[in-house]
DNA sequence: TTGTAGGCGTTATCAG
DNA sequence: CTGATAACGCCTACAA
């Protein structure tokens, strides 16, 4: 392996200042055709590509960006980094990924250490780290970029890309309604989340529309995972007043569902109506496949992503013109369906 | 903020010079109690961290990890990250995620120029990509660190951390024996992977010591997709003659399977056991929950950033005689069952 | 045990 | 439009 060729390189063969070649690497319009041209020629020759320490050191960028999450599903996590990464890659920056414990008391230090530490150009954070004003706020003396994903805008639009949760919620509690369900029953996730709160308030007010109301004993706090939404589905089913439809604030619950129900002997959709929210890859592999909501997660990490990359550009303008908000959709599949007239078994 | 404090500031303020300081930082022994204790005070009193950047242009080290790999399971992705992180991170490291094309005529190119582009200390390369031996000699000619990990022993143990998928196969082999199925099918994964063949050879072999042999139409090739177990699930289950277990590659296509024979109406495990490879997420959330084959894909993560790093801080021995091999273990859900004597549909 | 001097590869300042 | 020259923050021979 030959040792790389240096800026130093480049400016003897091409017989100009390092100055110049920097100038051409970094494409300011002062430079002549003709010079340009012969570095750019030698460049090529050499193979050479920028020393990126170097390049921090003097001008203090990394072309790093960071990815912030606390423990997420894993399929959320991957749409996300996929994203994220498509940008990325295109525009010449690399991904830091940095898990953490959002409810730990060293979170906002954490995150700064991991920011100056590796010099990054901005960070990502992922909900529910995003949800922390602190670490926010502390971003934001710090003078770094970042951009956070949320349910709800809760910083300006250069700063967030929010998906409306709480209207996707509604649109579901719509699509019970019509199916002609009145009892019904929802797993929520833990309350101290926003996407728990948006998902179950829309949803709510979705069934108020239509003159539904849910249960107080049917509404139960899960914690987003399989075995909670096994649990909590226990728990409903169980109960004397068996609603028809459950909605469970994420696929992962709502496949819980699913298997209690079989173990019960209960028919989805025939007896029981279920819906998940995200639409992630276990939605569509379970049986019956999973009526849910659609999270657009992968656009919002494009959106994010390229917001960031502007803000990091210093163009602040263009980073808040990049659209702010997406949309959720209804996914209809086989696990819900019109409510019986009367069920077979009663 | 204020600006961070550099090892000049150290120096003046503890009154000693750079040097001392420097030799602090990293550890060196020779350096007085006293003045140690003193410019310990003043390090943490400023807060001062170094400057990773400023510190990798003078010693060629980033504290940089990358982990190399061409689209896998989400889950799987997600799994080897989590390992990978908790290494890393309390070693003082950071990971850089690359996806990359495997089959791409670049692939070693594109590697190679991301190692020195970011100045990796060292990647972490995972299956399929681990298996390009272009790759692997690129990287050990370019000097740089790396550990693969695959399902085969292809380098030397500190460049790579094995799991045993073949004995792993047989051993599903030998409990379908036991089961007393004789009419067994296979979907294998793409050939051209490792990790494909050795499981097929595994499972075949296994069955051999049994007297079993796999008609040769009964082993299809899917690519490890849910939707490939689909298409092969119907192959083999619309063919004349139907077997009683189906072993997939992986549990996407296990899945799959499961798909097909609930739309068939073929009862599981009662009419046919399905067994899959993986044990992700997937496995125990499906109806019936899937017998499977777990990879410790995380401990394989853990061996293999304990490797990588001590490869970098030139103990290399240390890294060799970390374990390189894992073996995969059965695990035993729902989908498989005795074979019935005669099936009662027949 | 400690300090001096020089270098790592870029970018930034300020002349010309 | 171009070029010396000084940072940037740290490390490493070599000396003392």
């Amino acid at each position: 392996m030959q040792k790389q060729a240096t800026i130093n390189d480049v400016a003897r063969i091409a017989g100009v200042s390092k100055r110049t070649v920097s100038r051409v690497i970094n494409g300011s319009l002062s430079v002549g055709d003709g010079t340009r041209l012969r570095v750019e020629k030698v460049i090529s020759d050499l193979k050479y590509s920028p020393n990126t320490q170097a390049r921090g050191l003097a001008s203090s960028r990394s072309y790093l960006l960071g990815l912030i999450y606390d423990n997420p599903d894993a399929l959320y996590l991957d749409d996300v980094q996929r994203g994220v990464l498509e940008v990325c890659s295109n525009l010449g920056y690399e991904l830091v990924v940095h898990p953490c414990r959002y409810r730990s008391e060293s979170l906002v230090q954490d995150c700064l250490r991991f920011m100056q530490r590796s010099k990054l150009d901005g960070v990502i954070v992922l909900p529910p780290v995003s949800e922390s004003e602190s670490l926010a706020q502390a971003l934001k003396d710090s003078g770094s970029p970042y951009v956070r994903l949320s349910s709800v805008a809760l910083d300006e639009p250069k700063h967030i890309v929010v998906s409306d949760d709480r209207a996707a919620a509604a649109e579901m509690a719509r699509y019970f309604a019509q199916l002609g369900h009145e009892k019904i029953a929802f797993i929520s996730g833990p309350q101290r989340y926003k996407s728990s709160t948006e998902r179950m308030e829309g949803f709510q007010l979705g069934l108020s529309a239509y003159g539904i109301k849910i249960k107080p004993e049917q509404i139960i706090e899960g914690n987003n995972t399989y075995e909670t939404g096994i649990e909590c589905a226990r728990h409903i089913l169980q109960g004397t007043d068996r609603p028809t439809a459950i909605f469970a604030n994420n696929d992962q619950m709502a496949a819980g569902v699913l298997k209690v129900a079989h173990t019960m002997g209960i028919k989805v959709p025939e007896q029981l109506s279920v819906a998940g929210f995200d639409d992630n890859m276990l939605a569509s592999r379970v049986i019956p496949a999973l009526t849910t909501i659609r999270r657009p997660v992968r656009q919002m990490a494009l959106l994010a992503t390229s917001k960031m990359i502007m803000s990091i550009e210093n163009n602040d303008k263009a980073a808040s013109n990049v659209a702010a908000k997406v949309a959720p959709t209804l996914v209809v599949r086989e696990s819900t369906a019109r409510v019986a007239t009367f069920s077979p078994d009663e």
